[in-house]
DNA sequence: GCAATTCCCCCCACTTTACCCCACTTTCTT
DNA sequence: AAGAAAGTGGGGTAAAGTGGGGGGAATTGC
C-alpha cells in the first residue's frame, strides 16, 4: 500500500518549476514512471498530487456520475477543471501551471516557497504561508472531529 | 505485544541528530529494521514515534476515509501532517526534521535536551523544558482522570 | 507561405544540503 | 581499574537542488 510521508519545503523558480524531493521519489519508486496528476483540492486552497494509479481510482469514481444529472455534471466539471498530468524533467523537477499556483496562493514574484506534504496515498501542495496559517496553526478541536469521523468509519463497515 | 518502557534524556546535536537509546533499541529488537515513523502529537506540543508495524495499522484506517467528505479530509490532514519515516544511521542515531523539532519547542541554538518516553506501543518525544512543565509539573488530578478514563474503557468493551 | 517571435523543454554548471565515516569522550560492566 | 560499548561531534564527499541559457518547435502575423 502506498504510504507517502514527510513534509518538504521546496522553492518554486521563476518558471514555475519545483524540484520533486528525492525522498518522495524513493517512496514512489515503482509507480513514478506511470506519472503523476496534479489537481485543485476540493475543500482547501491547496493542490493535490495523485500518483497515476491513485488517480485512476478517482477517475473510476467520476465515471459513476450520471450524465443526465445537472449536479453530477457540475461537480465533475468543477472537480476535473485544471487537472494536469505531471512528469519529471531531466533534473527531477515538476512544472506547476501558473493558474494552479495562483489557486494555491503562490505568487512567483513574491514568496516562492511551498510545502509538499505526504498524506498516505496522495500529496498536498501548499504555499508556505497558507500551510502555517491553515494547517499548523489550526484551532479545530481534534477530539470533536475525531468523534464525528469515527462514527462514520464504524458505520461504513 | 510491544511494551516500550523508560524515560531517556538525550542530546540533540547541531544537525538535529539524536542517539537512539540502546535500551530502546533492545526493546525494539525484531521490529526496528522495519523502520520508525515520527509524527506530531495531536493534543500536545510533542512528537510521537511509532514502530512501522504500528503505523501501518494507522495508515490502513486512514485509507478508509472519504475523499469527498470535508471532515474526513480535515481529520486526515490533522493527523498525518508531518509524519516522517525515520531510520537509524550507522551510529544508531535518528535525524529529527527541523519543522518537527520546532513543533516540539526544541531550539537547536539554545536548549538541546529532549526526553524520549516509552508509552507501551509508541514513544513520545518532548523538549526537556516542556516535559518538566507539562508532564512532571502537571496540576491535573491523576485520581480523577483515572476514574473518568476507566469509565470509558469499560463501556467500550 | 514564409518568416519571426514566443513559449517550452532540455541541458549544463554552480551551490547547497544531507549522509556517511571516522575519531574522541563518556559511561557502564566485568 | 580497564576494556568495551554507547554517545557525541565534526568534516569530507557525493548527490540533490537551483538557476540560467540556448535551441527547437509551434503558432501567429505579415
Amino acid at each position: 500500500m502506498l504510504n507517502l510521508l514527510g513534509e518538504y519545503t521546496c522553492k518554486v523558480d521563476a518558471k514555475g518549476r519545483v524540484s520533486f524531493p528525492s525522498r518522495l521519489r524513493k517512496q514512489l519508486d515503482g509507480v513514478l514512471h506511470h506519472g503523476l496528476v496534479l489537481n485543485r483540492d476540493i475543500f482547501e486552497s491547496c493542490l493535490v498530487i495523485y500518483p497515476k494509479p491513485e488517480w485512476d481510482k478517482v477517475n473510476a469514481e467520476m465515471a459513476q456520475l450520471s450524465r443526465y444529472n445537472r449536479k453530477h455534471q457540475q461537480f465533475q466539471r468543477m472537480f476535473m477543471k485544471g487537472a494536469t498530468a505531471l512528469e519529471l524533467d531531466g533534473a527531477g523537477r515538476i512544472s506547476l501551471p501558473a493558474l494552479l499556483l495562483q489557486y494555491a496562493g503562490v505568487d512567483l514574484k513574491m514568496d516562492n516557497e511551498i510545502i509538499i506534504s505526504g498524506l498516505g496515498e496522495k500529496l498536498e501542495v501548499w504555499s508556505k504561508a497558507a500551510y502555517e496559517a491553515r494547517v499548523l496553526g489550526d484551532d479545530i478541536d481534534f477530539g470533536d472531529l475525531a468523534e464525528e469521523v469515527r462514527g462514520d468509519m464504524e458505520s461504513e463497515d
